[in-house]
DNA sequence: GCTCAAATACTCGACCCAGAGTATTTGAGC
DNA sequence: GCTCAAATACTCTGGGTCGAGTATTTGAGC
């Protein structure tokens, strides 16, 4: 298995451009923007031009001919080879059949939370809720424009799942809003006695030592959970 | 706004494990991997030590003391500046308030995905729905186990959001499979004919030439839909 | 009291990536 | 036919990240 250096999709789209036909990198870049891969596989020239020396490096693709119109720099045409044709097929399949484990952003942001005080949380939740919102309808929008427009849809099922993400989002932020408004959510009421130990100007070490003990008090959950 | 250097969440952690008190970065390591945090914040030994290191030429922690124990290594502690404090809160408000555009790989693979034959394609994808149903049913157990514990749900939000998108995955790949399956996705037809193609040897020329065609015909729904 | 695995505590180098910078050419509008 | 913005086509550098490697110490079990 040539797993290795499988880290940027970028690379795979490149990949699957030269299965169409040869191309050199700067039309590629141009075909996945008209095509509206760059919604779904972060593209900027440096990577670009990087993914594609280390998959020539690694015998994935090979330098077909080097073209040069006027003075314009040379354009390098690119073209797959047949294990480059095999490790395409094997990358997208694996990445199809595995969940890997990601880290968004905003979860790591969730494990944090209680750091800030409860009603700046909410406040910022909320603010997070009504972008959130923008920008599910734009897509939604967008989406109802280009299936009338008789675009099929099988060309927009990334951005129909990037959607139903958007959705589950907010409907989990609402519940939790709502839940930390209400104070029926476990531990709100620890957190309202944190923040007030905070403002009232006690020594941190103080501070520290009571929100240590409350985490700790029911650490022994921790049990195997693993996914590779 | 000293936005700059915010990319790596684990340097977000730091700051906040050192606003409850010095630490040296081992025990900043066992620590998050105590409270279950490694599951939403990616933590590994070398980013961990040069995420701090930058953090200490910001300015944001300072170096309390080196302790030696016996012929250990030495360790040195650090310690939260006020600036540090200052960005902390800054940065984490901004990750709750702010969505940010995310890559997750699998919509990558979706955007790909017709590269692949049709009925491949609804194997992997049967075949993920599986692994991520026994995810699913893994991660409900464990959040239901914490809870009988009596373990705060507060504590647990990550953990929850991460089901709940989970869920949405799983219910979007359930009915991506139905469609695909039964034809009733738009451009399913196509793909099919685009597979008898590929398989009847023709001049790969010829049906990259197709393909192309195919894809054009209907690029004009591209509209701005920006967000950041 | 000996052994060996696990925990403690970090270091290092190779690779990867982002984004600003460079230089030319085409083409729309006056 | 001149100008200037947009498109064409990359290059370079600095910083970030990963994971394997190193070396010591504790402690459980015989």
């Amino acid at each position: 298995m040539a797993s290795r250096g499988r880290t940027n999709p970028l690379a795979l789209a490149v990949l699957t451009l030269l299965y169409e036909r040869p191309m050199h990198p700067y039309e590629m870049s141009s075909t996945l923007r008209e095509r509206g891969k760059e919604d779904s596989i972060k593209l900027n020239y440096g990577s670009l031009y990087s993914v594609i020396e280390s998959l020539r490096k690694r015998g994935l693709v090979t330098t077909q001919e080097v073209v040069r119109s006027g003075r314009r720099p040379e354009r390098t045409v690119y073209a797959l080879t047949a294990a480059g044709k095999a490790e395409m097929i094997d990358w997208l399949s694996d990445l199809v059949a595995q969940p890997v484990k990601e880290f968004p952003q905003f979860e790591a942001a969730l494990s944090l939370l209680p750091t800030l005080p409860l009603e700046d949380a909410i406040r910022l939740l909320e603010s997070r809720l009504r972008r959130q919102t923008d920008i599910m309808q734009t897509g939604d929008a967008m989406l109802a424009n280009a299936r009338d427009q008789g675009f099929p849809r099988l060309l927009l099922i990334e951005s129909e799942f990037r959607q139903a993400l958007l959705k589950a989002e907010i409907r989990y932020i609402r519940t939790l809003v709502d839940e930390l408004k209400s104070g029926e959510l476990t531990g709100v009421d620890f957190w309202r006695r944190m923040d007030e130990l905070r403002n009232s100007g006690l020594p941190r070490e103080e501070v520290a030592a009571r929100v240590a003990d409350m985490i700790k008090e029911g650490t022994t959950w921790l049990d195997g959970h693993s996914n590779d």
